[in-house]
DNA sequence: GCCAACGTTGGC
DNA sequence: GCCAACGTTGGC
């Protein structure tokens, strides 16, 4: 089974705010590559919550795929910030997943972390100009990161 | 706020 | 289908 690393902007969703929740849509994903990633993730994946575009970046815990790939409902929706008027109920363009909290790590692993990782040198956010919010990360990566954090 | 890297748009 | 212009991402 894959697992994925996603990026959110904590000042957008954080991951404290989905383990407030329990459970949230990802919504928002508005690039092609990352959307057919999310099309392919299956329930149970495990998903590394990246907080990107802050002051300390860096993944701060897991969370878990609990629904596959459906219509995204903010393309449809005309006041959201995602809206995108070229999508139709017909043919949407879209897809989110449903996440679900899983673990808090007990420290942030930051990009420094993460680039003096032997086991991580692949790591596809790691390259250069790599902007995907959503990458597949592959067992022994994850198993990296989580130790890394201190998780279980 | 800067800027590198990349994706998207649209004229031709 | 090319490619310049523009917008976005995201670390610093």
């Amino acid at each position: 089974m894959h697992h994925w690393l996603m990026k959110s902007e904590p000042d957008e969703f954080s991951f404290q705010e989905l383990e407030r929740k329990g459970k949230e849509p990802w919504t928002g994903v508005r690039n092609y590559q990352a959307r057919n990633f999310l099309r392919s993730a299956k329930v149970g994946g495990l998903v590394l919550f990246y907080h990107s575009n802050c002051a300390a970046p860096g993944i701060v815990g897991v969370a878990r795929i609990t629904r596959e790939a459906f219509d995204d409902p903010t393309q449809f929706d005309p006041r959201s910030d995602y809206y995108d008027a070229k999508s139709t109920r017909e043919s949407p363009r879209w897809s989110c997943v449903e996440v679900s909290y899983h673990q808090s790590f007990r420290r942030l692993v930051s990009l420094p972390d993460l680039r003096d990782c032997a086991a991580l040198k692949n790591l596809l956010i790691l390259r250069p100009g790599n902007r995907l919010s959503v990458t597949p990360v592959v067992p022994a990566e994850f198993r990296a990161i989580v130790a890394l954090g201190g998780g279980r």
